[in-house]
DNA sequence: ATTATATGAAACCTTATGGTTTCCTGTCAA
DNA sequence: TTGACAGGAAACCATAAGGTTTCATATAAT
């Protein structure tokens, strides 16, 4: 009992807005205010998302004064990517590929 | 003007019962009736998911006489792939990881 | 023809989501 | 010690999301 993400990694990926603020981080980590400059929406608003980006381990705080800068937990998109790769037979495999499609032609009963 | 997809990928997929849905067809094309047997909610909440997944361009359907075959359109999941590859750097390069830990070695200021 | 099967559409409900504004607290600077 | 700055919490709001049930339609089977 660890962690414990409340957020889906999934879920948290879902919002175009975080997208962008994890590829912000990625460059460099940084405090609320100077993310929220980058966005047309409120700094609350932000502060929402970066909650909700923390809560799934996306991102990870360091308070430093009075800010809290944020920076980009790489790690956690890992858990996107084996996802992915269940799905790379489909790809870059064309011996796996023809196989499926020969495999399903045609039928749904089974 | 072509396909204009309705939904995001990163939202269709962002849906863990979709998800389920997608690594079903993966195996075979099937149709509604018979995804819904794997799930404890009513087809028509399936045939909602799979209406997304569609508008999303993850699945496309064969009509066959009164049931409609759903099948992966798995090239659109490269579109997560393709996001994910910007954060490659951090995952299996360790010296880019090293550069951009040095590099935001303590600021957040420009 | 009649019945059964496969599926989507509609209307509806509840909760989640993404935003806003307003307020409170902690920290730095004068 | 009094502002100014950084940031979160609360209350609130509108709309989206995920379900359900009920109804309608097309195709298959008898």
């Amino acid at each position: 009992m660890s962690a414990a993400p409340k957020h889906d990694v999934f879920q948290a990926v879902a919002d175009p807005t975080r997208r962008q603020i994890l590829k912000l981080l990625a460059e460099k980590q940084m405090p609320v205010t100077m993310i929220s400059s980058q966005f047309p929406i409120s700094r609350t608003a932000i502060s929402k998302h970066l909650r909700i980006l923390s809560e799934s381990q996306l991102v990870s705080v360091d308070k430093v004064g009075r800010e809290k800068r944020y920076k980009l937990h790489p790690e956690t998109l890992l858990e996107l990517k084996d996802w992915l790769s269940y799905f790379e037979q489909f790809w870059d495999n064309k011996i796996s590929m023809l196989k499926h499609l020969v495999e399903n032609e045609g039928t749904s009963d089974k």
